[in-house]
DNA sequence: CCGCATTGTTGACGTGGACAACAAATTACG
DNA sequence: CGTAATTTGTTGTCCACGTCAACAATGCGG
């Protein structure tokens, strides 16, 4: 078997120690920034960086807490939709999950290979496909779900209650 | 030289039914039976299910109103930060942004081909490189800044100023 | 019946994240 | 002082993923 999802490590390093000695001399703006501090500019005001920041660190928490059982973020969304609503078309799963006909279409030979879903014709429509979860799948959705609701409360004490369903809230607005 | 950047598509729904955009001025716009219809089930109480949507979007965005320019997501932040700390190393910068100094090597590679930054030798240490902006990379900066700003505020309607600094604030737990 | 849209599929390309390995330079330390 | 360890920039490689083009089979509308 393939070593399967990549480990994603968690620590950056933080190595400066040298003061911030530099040759130019012409410094209208800030004072040099201290060996630690690095002015992220006009960064401070844009949703796009901290978003994509924020995001990167939620997916990295869910690899690592649903890792025992190989689970990515996408094949989870995968799972729960299917789970969620039985016998649905690729066309339909992909369209919901903003992913590519492609793209679902090897990402589910994946997980079909490894005995979580089913691709059966479609009794009135010979093009589709209604997806449904094995047995094996609902097992491992249900475990999947598990490890996700653990991971989700690592994030609240992380943002507070109240900032939590705030966000949740507000970002639906996408 | 590369073919800049690709052009993201700007309508992202429209997957299962009928995409009516024709030439002419017939409209088939034939309502599907049953219109997301579709559960998301237990994806609407996952924080990073939504924050990868808001994140897609948002970049999509900032991707469409830089395109003038041609300077992505990426390259603004290294821009932007290259700018408030002058003489920075590429590992401060890549820990700072939180890219992999493999990653900014080649990135830096590709602002520099195109005349927009500097990588001076450290007077101290024979092994950092002093980044700095050109004359050119700084104008381009203002640019990029003023259209940035600009996608920026596309952002507060969407939200309403009020989520909109809610979410700023929130964010930056990460 | 025929043209057109949809569905699933494959192939290809480009981007970007993650790792490993290096050479040069610097630091730590016995 | 000298040598080992560490840091920095760099290159090469692998893989995940978004995107696009093309296709066969199927369904549907005129």
């Amino acid at each position: 078997m393939p070593p399967a999802k990549r480990i994603l490590q968690p620590g950056p390093d933080q190595s400066r120690r040298k003061a911030g000695v530099r040759a130019a001399g012409k410094a209208p703006l800030k004072v040099a920034p201290s060996p630690s501090a690095i002015d992220l500019g006009v960064l401070n005001q844009h949703l796009g960086y901290f978003a994509r920041r924020m995001q990167i660190w939620i997916f990295q928490d869910f690899i690592k807490k649903l890792s025992s059982i190989d689970i990515s973020p996408a094949q989870f969304s995968v799972l729960v939709v299917i789970g969620a609503n039985e016998g649905l078309s690729q066309a339909e799963l992909a369209g919901t999950l903003g992913i590519e006909r492609a793209r679902l279409v090897r990402m589910l030979h994946l997980l079909e290979k490894r005995g979580l879903t089913q691709r059966l014709p479609s009794s009135d429509d010979g093009r589709r496909h209604a997806l449904r979860l094995t047995r094996a799948g609902q097992t491992t959705l249900r475990r999947a779900q598990a490890l996700a609701a653990q991971h989700e409360e690592t994030l609240k004490p992380k943002l507070g209650a109240e900032r939590y369903r705030l966000l949740l809230d507000a970002m639906r607005a996408f």
